[in-house]
DNA sequence: TGAATAGTGTCTGTTAGACACTATACT
DNA sequence: AGTATAGTGTCTAACAGACACTATTCA
């Protein structure tokens, strides 16, 4: 065999894991470990590791194995952001981290498991300074939510079904950081087919709203033809 | 320091580099060696190689090198496309590749070194069947080039520098596989800044044609407001 | 003057946004 | 009835597409 007979870089796998949480974007973070010889000790960090090319088929289930052991859920959305790699990133060596983003329903996580906490976006940062380079991998997995969310359906997997539209309309609105016009909203989630009536309705000390889901099974983003507004 | 106990996935970086052949969208192969242990041997793949951690700064050097090695040139355009680890992928052993597309100028590399040769597009193929899982990585090369001419000035990069409109537009075209009005086209591209004049002019046969290039300086793309034609 | 390509003016269809309006529940 | 939220009708602005028109060069 012609395997290379320098030396191989490290190969890691992180996930930017986002929610909904009192009304603001948040990301799941945990606690690097203190045991010693480990690298930014205590510091918070996007869940990751080692890909274990013995557990791991392939980079997406390394992927949702991180996100199942800190969140216990198994298939939200998950799309990969791209790959870091550089000899400085981390000082253990030479490595290259696969980076994916994953929506999580509000409230369906509510508890994290172990020493992962939920915490609350503050334009691309967490208020903290994140272990290894994930403060930037974590502000290009923004940047593509952000993007994503003008012209696709991405924060409909942040509100746990069913949902009014209102509820969904909130949600894009959180994300997008500015409010968006009731009627122009209707009509465009509506017109795209993106999502459909159960038919029931919620009640409460007001009129009744109608309760809808995501229109495909197959779990696949509704694209818009335009961006939700002209962009400059 | 502590590193896992378990073996180390493969790092490589592959790049599909595109041009444009004879009025058709190209992209750039070599013929895998021959020599013995190498996998597919003979076979037609994208440049690409094992990440050197002595000579590659980061991801992106490592695909420049790759990009300098095959075509001779320095700075085209580079962008990543994701990354694809499996186990069965390279019958080496687990691995991880770093996938990039490049656009390089008509006629700019004209005579590729070595064992590479450039090789028209239909659809989504290049007539062989590719090595390893390019074939794969080649078509999602090709959906994000092809997603992006609809919003953004990408086959700019494919034109040398200066050019007419009418050659721009022609760039545009032979990516999107469609014929796009000659007015919308101006207007659109004029409007967003995208290019600048030379105040010369290309003479011919008939009525000359004003000669552009590139407005902005730090090869930026533009991202056009609305995609190019309403989908569906 | 004719041919060929460069470049423009004008109309139309589509849709996002604004905004006011109606509808329906509970108290 | 009053209030709060759900949902709609209508107008406007912006822009892509279509298409015919003018402009400029060479032979």
């Amino acid at each position: 065999m012609d395997l290379p007979d320098f030396p191989r870089p490290l190969t890691t796998v992180d996930v930017a894991i986002f929610s909904l949480r009192a009304g603001r974007l948040a990301v799941l973070l945990v606690r690097r470990p203190t045991d010693p010889g480990e690298p930014f000790p205590k510091r918070w960090a996007l869940p990751g590791g080692f890909v274990d090319i013995g557990r791991d088929r392939d980079l997406e289930a390394c992927a949702l194995r991180k996100l199942r052991e800190k969140t216990g859920l198994a298939a939200p959305y998950l799309e990969q952001v791209g790959s870091w790699g550089n000899a400085r990133r981390d000082p253990r060596g030479w490595s290259s981290t696969h980076v994916y983003f994953a929506l999580v329903p509000e409230g369906a996580a509510a508890t994290p498991e172990g020493e992962a906490e939920w915490h609350p976006i503050e334009g691309s940062r967490t208020g903290h300074r994140l272990a290894f380079d994930h403060d930037a991998l974590l502000e290009a997995a923004l940047d593509r939510l952000r993007a994503k969310v003008e012209y696709t359906s991405l924060p409909a997997y942040l509100v746990p079904e069913p949902f009014t539209l209102a509820e969904l309309q909130r949600a894009f609105e959180i994300v997008l950081g500015r409010a968006v016009n009731k009627a122009a909203f209707r009509t465009r989630v509506l017109s795209a087919g993106m999502v459909e009536s159960t038919g029931k309705q919620r009640g409460g000390p007001t009129r009744p709203a109608e309760l809808y889901r995501l229109a495909q099974r197959n779990r696949e983003l509704t694209y818009f033809p335009r961006p939700l507004s002209p962009r400059g």
